[in-house]
DNA sequence: ATAGATGCAAATGTTTTGCAGGAAA
DNA sequence: TTTCCTGCAAAACATTTGCATCTAT
């Protein structure tokens, strides 16, 4: 499967800094890339305990917390204040349906730019952006005029 | 003072939807005010307790929901996951600096429009966005030079 | 007199930490 | 067999809520 490339950096990863592979810890990052990233924690945990009773929470975010750092995710801070972790990838930004959470990812060359002018005009060193845009999804406001 | 025009509207406020005028709420508006606004509840909590003693975490909240609720103030949640409120006025973004925790607004013309192309072709309807640029002021900057 | 406000303490919800037992190297 | 992990329970932290008391109207 095409997720045996990211089991191997994880792996990589452990031996590199004297950390043990734990079953625990595939099982998180097996989910985890299944899901395709923007997961919660607590959502994290569900789906991990339906093939792993009696993994503990402390368990799931230590081990995003040790994915983040071995680059494979990163975390994501929404409006509502729940941590979201992603798969690492090159920068972009997000569209957040506010209705059924969906998130879409976006890019846009003109609006980085538009971010460095700024920056400049008021003599900032940018070290990193956060650029949310919430609205309705296409699949809502079907539904919206549908009557729900 | 240029607050008359606040408190009266908070006056207004209050009246119109059978709520007290009470000292706790003037004295949270005031130091609101002061302040400019981007400030914690926690801060605000300290400052307000200065001249008050006595007053309440759970009045300071209270009211600053109050007065966002009024059109007055409006919350601002930043990377640090702390609420901040903010003078509510028009649109605008943020510059936020990570090292002294200064905050300056912007507002990109160009930003807005291309958010909205980008919002058209994933079919989506926008209710609003959320747009920080996060780095190092042009102070911090002369500071690291020195030596901090 | 009475609806509404206050302040304390306790609850909340998410994430982190201390610790004793357990598993990988 | 030593080092690192795990899971539980408890802590941390910002914010909210229950409740008895107090206050503006």
């Amino acid at each position: 499967m095409a997720h045996d490339l990211e089991q191997k950096a994880l792996a990589s990863y452990l031996e590199d800094h004297n950390l043990k592979h734990t079953k625990q810890r595939e099982a998180i990052l097996e989910v985890f890339l299944e899901v395709k990233g923007h997961i919660t924690g607590e959502d994290l945990y569900q789906r991990v305990r339906a093939h792993h009773p009696g993994i503990g929470y402390t368990t799931v975010y230590r081990t995003m917390k040790l994915l983040c750092d071995a680059g494979l995710a990163s975390e994501r801070h929404f409006d509502d204040g729940i941590t979201r972790y992603e798969i690492e990838h090159e920068h972009h930004d997000h569209l957040v349906c506010v209705r059924c959470g969906k998130i879409v990812e976006f890019e846009c060359q003109m609006i980085e730019s538009a971010q460095d002018d700024i920056v400049k005009r008021y003599g900032f060193r940018l070290l990193r952006h956060r650029h949310e845009l919430y609205g309705h999804c296409p699949d809502c406001q079907r539904r919206e005029k549908g009557g729900a």
